[in-house]
DNA sequence: GTACCTACCTAACGTTTGTTAGGTTGGCGG
DNA sequence: CCGCCAACCTAACAAACGTTAGGTAGGTAC
């Protein structure tokens, strides 16, 4: 039921989701939801939390598997890869979350920013540690930009074309890192 | 009215966007409307093409200005800062295009793709042309990361803060030429 | 002064929405 | 076998939606 809800925020958005689709979906009555959740704005809630859960697993996995070992500019590929993981290969809860949350109404949003402000605050540390150099007060709008060429993917990144999830990341990590010109350098498809 | 509508669109996406806000926030009553637009759908069709009249309109004066001179990273700087200057400087028309065009119904989306292909097929061009060495298939993919890297500034970039739209169409630009250690040496905030 | 047109309003229509009260079912515990 | 509880259903509710038919005010044309 939350996968359903969270497919059907993906194509339409907050408002344009209904509760008797997502009922429909499962086979269920529209009135039958509310034996698990007191309103759909709860609902959601739940959908939008679970989207950010999905990233900070990731994110957490990675920052264990890579403990120590490998170059910096791998480790921060390799989280670019568990970000995109989260968008492509965990359901459509991450999905969810980056196309719909800004659809949805404000009391809703305000009790997810804190979980956001925790994902992002993870995301800055470790930019501060790959890139030891750069400006703290850069940091910030770094992480902005990198964000903003993963979380576009979902406009236009297609899983089953020539460019794999890993491809995909390695580009973004490089471009990230190098500049564009990078890009002709790189591993290619695949 | 159709300044009213693209705010709205902002705030709130297609579906939660209702005549009767629209109509109240100009001061008539909903049916009046129809007495310029036979639809809802016909209403934001209008919004949603000038979003991208804009764009392009503003893409096109830096064409014509920058006729010639100067050096081709100055170049794609001007278009960077023409496209921020569309979502930010004049109204809020391309800023309702670029956050609530896909929460739009799919038959207004079909009316206006061949408005936002011709407007990619422009930035293509232009990435052709700064970078001549770059492989011809990772042009479509630097242009989206580009794109991505602009266009979700909306979501976070303040207009009275300390960085200024030049400050960061420059601040993309090098980022995206040349990557995040770019950041630093960049003329500075202002 | 009459005709006409644009811009609006009123008042309703049918539909759909989130939500609720009360009833039904099936399985598990004792 | 009885009671219970979770999971579901039915049927309706008030509110809000896009939309429409018909009416009104004010200006312009001739």
């Amino acid at each position: 039921m939350l996968d359903a809800a969270a497919e059907r925020l993906v194509a339409q958005g907050y408002t344009a989701t209904t509760l008797r689709e997502i009922a429909a979906d499962i086979g269920i009555k529209a009135g039958s939801i509310y034996h698990h959740f007191e309103s759909k704005e709860d609902l959601f809630i739940e959908v939008f939390s679970r989207g950010i859960e999905v990233m900070v697993d990731a994110f957490g996995d990675v920052d264990i598997a890579m403990n120590g070992c490998d170059g910096e500019s791998d480790r921060l590929e390799a989280h670019v890869r568990a970000h995109l993981g989260a968008l492509f290969e965990h359901g459509s809860f991450t999905a969810a979350h980056v196309t719909a949350f800004f659809t949805a109404p404000e009391e809703l949003r305000s009790a997810i920013v804190p979980l956001r402000d925790d994902y992002e605050h993870r995301w800055n540390a470790l930019l501060a540690d790959v890139l030891p150099e750069l400006d703290s007060a850069r940091l910030p709008i770094a992480r902005l930009f990198l964000f903003g060429a993963m979380n576009t993917t979902i406009e236009w990144f297609d899983l089953s074309g020539d460019l794999s999830l890993d491809g995909l990341a390695n580009l973004i990590t490089v471009q990230f890192l190098e500049g564009v010109d990078a890009l002709n350098l790189q591993r290619s498809t695949r």
